[in-house]
DNA sequence: CGCCTTGTTGAGCCCTTTCAAAGGATGTGG
DNA sequence: CCACATCCTTTGAAAGGGCTCAACAAGGCG
């Protein structure tokens, strides 16, 4: 199943989840040229609301939160191109995380699994990673100092942007401000600056005008102790 | 559908979160008796493994954990009494932690969703609400302080019980030490022995013997700035 | 050009950690 | 029933990482 260069970085995404076949990518084109945007700082989902069908990122950054009483927020994770929002198998599902977009979002709706097996292996793989990438930012969160925080999150971003293609020469967009960064962290945006100085000095990276470029991944991966993920026995087609 | 006085935890939990009937609950009862034994301390999965087959906790308190190389270990979430082990939707699942045995665990193979809608409906509403209490648990050490992650992990422990019948005056059994705490919240047991010391003084619980009494809830909830958590448009039937 | 968001910097404080040691429980074997 | 080992809890003192509260520089953007 060779994939074609012309497609959008949220199908190819989708297709190295499960090798889809030229008929999966027929189903999902249409929604990729139709779906609707979501300007910039919106809510795309709000928590509590029923969820109504699941949908695509097609393009741009978005994020689920959570918002304390009294004002504090904290992160819960980034919605990427190709990842899926609202897939639930229970009857009358309510969101349990508000959705924000972060930069301008184009969204599609996705086409339902049952028309597919290799679709629906595509949606449920997705959704493991989503998991195990919960799971990543809890250990980040409990047991990682700022520095190490940090560099995680980053290999985290070009690993997950590696899969849909957005990644050329380790440097890729990273659209978020310091302090997303620290909403995301646990941190302030203030510390955020001054690790973000240290590690800059240090050669870890460069972040300047919205990208960000990663010296080495595997040294930094080395240096803030970070284990690859897995989900499949199947490893999906690896990055060129 | 009324729940019977001779329900276990785990099918009193499992019943509620979806209305079972009595040919689910014939469904599982061979299962609860059967069941086999994991042993404190033992590894029930192990991060990588593939995935065998589902289960369900009878009995005990087991923990999914991240452990890290240089020997820090987080915990992601906790499995209680009715809790569900090991569902997977895509082909070739690995175990994206490691479920380590806290207290002697009895588990049970769980019958296939596929013998009972109202069965698969309890497993979609379990999972989702193991979802909402990952997210939870991401608020909780990315934004509270050891107080009120403490605080906060104590309500989630009332509340789950809650759902199994294992509360009464809230107070229940809470079998983690000191240390377990620590790394759930990703704190030295040290500060959660003073933290402890401190809410104890403050009247907000008792803790003694594996005993913990919530004094109440409610105002500690409020204190620690804990929301409630649903899942689904249709409430559980909420504990009498 | 002026506004508004984002990034940068400094000084002091506070929450949490570290390191160490002692005190209580609990369980096992003799 | 005591001796002993092991695990868990408690306590103290000192250090450190990250926060707070400014204030200011630097960019975009209309």
């Amino acid at each position: 199943m060779r994939v074609r260069e012309t497609q959008s970085p949220a199908m190819l995404r989708l297709s190295r989840l499960a090798g889809l076949t030229a008929t999966d990518l027929a189903l999902l084109e249409p929604g990729m040229l139709t779906g609707h945007l979501a300007r910039s700082r919106r809510e795309i989902l709000r928590e509590g609301e029923e969820i109504t069908g699941a949908q695509i990122i097609v393009s741009g950054w978005a994020v689920r939160a959570r918002l304390l009483a009294d004002g504090r927020r904290q992160f819960l994770s980034f919605l990427l191109p190709g990842d899926l929002i609202g897939h639930c198998r229970h009857s009358r599902p309510l969101a349990v995380s508000t959705i924000v977009a972060l930069t301008d979002v184009r969204l599609c709706a996705a086409p339902a699994p049952s028309t597919s097996a290799s679709l629906a292996e595509a949606y449920a793989v997705s959704q493991a990673l989503d998991e195990a990438y919960l799971l990543s930012h809890i250990t980040r969160l409990g047991r990682l100092n700022a520095q190490e925080r940090i560099g995680d999150l980053m290999l985290e971003f070009h690993e997950r942007l590696t899969l849909a293609g957005l990644v050329t020469h380790n440097g890729f967009e990273m659209p978020l401000t310091q302090e997303a960064l620290g909403d995301a962290l646990g941190l302030t945006s203030v510390h955020i600056n001054r690790m973000l100085q240290l590690m800059r000095r240090e050669g870890d990276l460069t972040l300047k005008g919205g990208r960000l470029i990663l010296s080495d991944p595997p040294v930094l991966a080395r240096k803030v102790g970070r284990a690859p993920i897995h989900v499949t026995a199947n490893p999906p087609q690896a990055e060129a």
